[in-house]
DNA sequence: TGTGTGTGTG
């Protein structure tokens, strides 16, 4: 009889509790869920573990802590159910440290133990820590408790790792899980993408498809800025794919992931494609768009994107600023980028780091050095690369003397270079002939070992070449391990600028021999090279086979360099000849090169034809004016001179006098070439 | 019978 009685209220009992949960479950505001509160305290279940336990987790979800800890508190003998939902609401309330000192209590104060619930939770934890020494606790007590291959605990362990740049060891905790999940594939994928893994993240999303785990959206999302970071189109296109036959392609992320990979890999029809398949683009949907656009020269689309962003209501965001400035500088758009600049005080991110910098280094290539200067100077939070794009601003606008001294602060402040840094310095002391200074930034490189860096190396061999230490040059590359393009046309132009064409010639076979394929610049080197060595047929070989042997169209420089060729081997009717054969209109460099064939042989004729070019193309350059202006002295045609010079004093422009920069006794000083129109 | 890890686009 007594048996039927009692599993009759314990059913009466499981109901009333099963109706609290539901209470407890639906309930959408603090009144709502107080009002249960009071209702379960009424009827009883105050002391119920179960009720209170689910309470204590909403109370903690309406951020409600403090009620939360004092409905746990309570209870004298609390179940690690509820330890664990406590651990969990701190955690999520951002007081790391006292979920630490609950499992303190919980090991020292209770005889429960720790679950696999209890061990995620508290590693989650520890990676939000400053140093990563409580993990390493935690992740031992976690093994010591047999829950190693535990894929909740292992994938949080892997992600504390991953988080705490511990590549290895992630890997290590990943492959002692038994049965890795979706969650513990994307973990170590996204994980290793933060670390800039991202061939070895591409191979991990490769072994998770060949495991047969189900894949998510995140997982694609995950994985596809590796392939647009290695410009990895296979990958990306197969993930398309995917993508397309699960119905991810509906899925923001993956949409917005897709529109990043064809804009760096530059297919930007295919990246307004899928931004067009994104039924809602949110912010960063948008920022993808536009910055895709503006990496790939694309400047109207990219503005007319803004314009349509803004006009929806969106707030640019940081990402959306440094996305669209690019695009202004090759196109010399100034107004645009200052109204972007107010754009930018307009949503308060003008201050952000990666704005400022993004600023400057807009500022720099439109040749606003000053206005960089300002922003740099009002930049709350330098970055490294606010201090790189300042120095790089100031070498490539010339003022290297600005750059050094900004890079000697640097080193006052304590801030320690990368090699962006070194790179640029050493262009610097390249174009002042500053090689003390360069020798002391080749023992940093050395110091910081930075040597191997393809693009250091490459600059010291620059700095090298042009200071006059041709020697010191060729021996950093020849013990270059892994030459780049660039590090081969650095030195062809090395050994060209010290009049050895020969050398650069050779070293242009020993290159293709090596498998590297040449670009424009290498044959700009090239042509540099015989015109300074005078190794006309050469120099009109290596032009020939530009297009024919390595399909490179030439640009205005390459013909201008021609134009030089013949030019200095005084075969100036030839040099015309060729401009008037060019497929393409001749630019003011090609002119500029005849008319200064014309001053070394004294042409005067062909030196008007040269000039009258170079007046409709380059009115404002006075450089011109000078050269014609000689020609006419030297032949003592003094009086077409003094036109020259009256054109150009009604033009009130003023010669800048040239000079040579030499080295001596460590420091640089500056030597008068021309003295012309003073 | 109440608790969970983590990830995503610029």
């Amino acid at each position: 009889m007594s048996c039927r009685k009692i599993p009759r209220s314990v059913t009466q009992s499981s109901k009333k509790r099963d109706f609290f949960l539901n209470l407890i479950s639906k309930s959408t505001t603090t009144e709502h869920l107080n009002q249960t509160h009071t209702q379960i305290i009424r009827n009883g279940f105050s002391n119920d573990l179960v009720t209170i336990t689910k309470l204590t987790q909403k109370l903690s979800d309406f951020g409600l802590m403090n009620q939360a800890y004092n409905l746990f508190s309570s209870f004298s003998k609390p179940d690690i159910f509820l330890f664990n939902v406590i651990i969990r609401s701190l955690s999520h309330n951002n007081h790391h440290s006292s979920s630490f000192s609950l499992y303190y209590q919980l090991r020292k104060k209770t005889s429960l133990k720790p679950d696999n619930f209890t061990y995620a939770l508290l590693i989650s934890s520890s990676s939000y820590l400053e140093s990563p020494e409580i993990g390493y606790w935690i992740h031992c007590h976690s093994i010591i408790d047999g829950f190693q291959s535990d894929p909740f605990v292992g994938s949080s362990v892997a992600d504390f790792y991953l988080k705490f740049n511990q590549v290895q060891n992630a890997r290590k905790a990943f492959d002692k899980i038994t049965n890795p999940d979706a969650v513990s594939w994307n973990t170590l994928i996204s994980g290793l993408v933060r670390n800039c893994c991202f061939s070895e993240s591409i191979k991990v999303f490769e072994g998770m498809l060949l495991s047969g785990t189900r894949f998510e959206s995140t997982t694609l999302a995950a994985v596809l800025p590796a392939a647009a970071e290695l410009q990895d189109m296979r990958t990306g296109k197969y993930v398309h794919c995917l993508a397309v036959k699960t119905g991810f392609f509906t899925h923001v992320y993956v949409l917005t992931g897709l529109v990043s990979l064809y804009s760096r890999c530059g297919d930007i029809l295919t990246s307004k494609f899928v931004f067009e398949q994104i039924n809602e683009p949110d912010l960063v949907s948008w920022n993808a768009i536009i910055s895709g656009y503006s990496c790939n020269g694309e400047a109207g689309f990219s503005v007319k994107l803004f314009k349509d962003f803004i006009g929806s209501g969106f707030k640019a965001d940081s990402s959306t600023i440094v996305g669209v400035l690019p695009v202004f500088s090759p196109f010399g758009h100034l107004c645009l980028c200052k109204s972007v600049h107010g754009l930018s005080i307009k949503f308060g991110v003008n201050l952000n780091s990666s704005v400022s910098t993004a600023l400057i280094t807009v500022y720099s290539r439109l040749n606003e050095i000053g206005s960089a200067r300002k922003l740099f100077d009002e930049a709350p939070n330098k970055s490294l690369a606010t201090w790189n794009s300042m120095i790089s601003g100031y070498t490539q606008n010339g003022f290297t003397d600005s750059a050094i001294n900004l890079f000697k602060h640097m080193q006052i402040l304590e801030i320690r270079p990368n090699p962006v840094t070194l790179t640029s310095i050493l262009s610097a002391c390249a174009q002042l002939g500053a090689i003390t200074l360069g020798k002391w930034i080749h023992e940093l490189v050395i110091k910081e070992e930075f040597q191997s860096n393809a693009y250091v190396s490459t600059a010291l061999i620059d700095m090298y070449a042009k200071c006059g230490s041709i020697d010191e040059a060729n021996s950093l590359f020849e013990n270059m391990k892994e030459k780049n393009v660039v590090s081969w046309n650095a030195m062809i132009s090395g050994h060209g600028l010290h009049g050895k064409g020969d050398k650069a010639l050779n070293l242009f076979t020993e290159m293709l021999n090596t498998g590297i394929s040449p670009t424009g610049v290498t044959f700009l080197s090239l042509l540099y090279s015989c015109c300074h060595s005078g190794l006309i047929s050469e120099g009109d070989r290596i032009f020939r086979i530009m297009k024919t042997d390595h399909s490179i169209e030439p640009g205005q420089e390459h013909y201008a360099c021609m134009v030089d060729l013949h030019g200095r081997a005084g075969k100036l009717e030839q040099a015309l000849e060729f401009i008037k054969q060019m497929p393409v209109e001749p630019g003011p460099g090609v002119w500029g090169a005849l008319l200064g064939a014309c001053m070394t042989r004294n042409n005067k004729n062909l030196a008007k034809v040269a000039s009258d070019e170079l007046f409709e193309l380059d009115p404002g350059n006075i450089g011109h004016l000078v050269l014609l202006s000689n020609i006419y002295s030297t032949d003592q045609s003094y009086q077409e001179a003094a036109k020259v010079r009256e054109i150009a004093r009604r033009k009130n422009l003023k010669k800048i006098p040239g000079c040579t920069l030499i080295e001596v006794g460590g420091t640089t000083i500056k030597i008068s070439r021309h003295q012309v129109f003073e």
